[in-house]
DNA sequence: GTCTATAACGAGATAGAC
DNA sequence: GTCTATCTCGTTATAGAC
């Protein structure tokens, strides 16, 4: 993979501006022409970088596993009990809603049918590491005792990115992150039963 | 409005096909021309009943919302406690789902930023519908005694759109609707305090 | 590494015949 | 209502000069 130029005036790299237009527009809904104008070169010039448009989507999502895994791993460093990493997790979507995107493989999951077969892949690898981490961390909470659920933990696991993203999904039209704050709130409250982050807990067990 | 001219062969209208395109391909990962092939006319003949793409883009989420509409109305029109009828309302989703579709408005909600502005009004307006109707629901299970919650009912309609939005979401790249029950029996869970109705059930799955 | 120029194609849309 | 034919534009991608 080769190495992106540095754009003097922003700092943007070429991989910065798609990636922000994939999350807010979808891979379907922005062009190398779009890109090539915000970085101020041409399209032939974005070509040269990335040979085609599936090798740049390609690009983007191993950056953004790589990220997100850089992110979990950080998460993971602390000695924290495993609800406050829980919250931390819940909070790395945040930050990708207060600006105003979709997650990035999220938004390709939506357009799933349409990517390529290794965007494909690679998309499906990324929920699959995600999951592995939650696994790894509800059963981390169990036995510290921060964290209760029924079932397995894998069924948490998805329970979680399944409200996160449907979240962020549901929010963005809204322009309102207050939407998937109180949404994640509410996740969040039900793995962590004395129910601190939320008001008027109900009583399950005396 | 125009009305559709039906198709002899497969009884498939021009918004039947557009429909299922849009939910597997999203808004941007379709054209006039898919359509047309489907149906075997030409795209100047859709043209004829759809002047622009914005147009049908319009005309299929009208059709979906009211399609939408007329089966809460029908769950509503029932006996049955408010928690069967959450269910009932899970079902939906699900039903979408094992068609390996997306819900519409759950990919147009993807794809917001490049939409039409009236369909944007108009996807938001389906969910506010949804909203509306989930918390009336919810209300009406806290006094019937079938559905309990923390926090107002208005922030868990938006945790059950977001749960089952998403879960359809990341469920699709896998192929796989149980990953989704998985997802909505969690869900459900945690709205029926005696669980009955959720234990490892396999609701109508050959 | 970036440019100009252009190829090759598909998109949304329209005109006018039947 | 559907067709053929065409327009215009945007898209991905390549060739070759600098």
């Amino acid at each position: 993979m080769k190495r992106q130029p540095e754009q003097a005036e922003t700092g943007s790299t070429t991989l910065d501006v798609a990636e922000r237009l994939v999350q807010s527009r979808g891979f379907n809904g922005f062009s190398y022409a779009d890109v090539a104008s915000e970085l101020g070169i041409t399209k032939a010039a974005l070509h040269y970088h990335f040979r085609s448009k599936a090798e740049l989507g390609q690009a983007l999502i191993a950056r953004y596993a790589s990220r997100f895994g850089d992110a979990l791993e950080s998460i993971d460093t602390g000695d924290e009990p495993a609800s406050t990493k829980l919250q931390a997790y819940a909070d790395l979507y945040l930050g990708v809603l207060r600006d105003e995107r979709m997650c990035l493989c999220g938004m390709l999951a939506a357009e799933y049918s349409t990517l390529p077969d290794r965007m494909q892949q690679t998309v499906v690898r990324f929920f699959d590491d995600n999951y592995a981490w939650l696994q790894r961390l509800l059963e981390t909470g169990r036995v510290d005792g921060s964290l209760q659920f029924t079932g397995t933990a894998e069924a948490a696991a998805q329970m979680i990115v399944s409200t996160l993203e449907g979240a962020m999904l549901v929010a963005r039209p809204y322009r309102d992150t207050a939407r998937f704050q109180s949404v994640a709130s509410l996740l969040i409250a039900e793995f962590t039963r004395d129910g601190r982050s939320v008001p008027r807990r109900r009583a399950r067990e005396p």
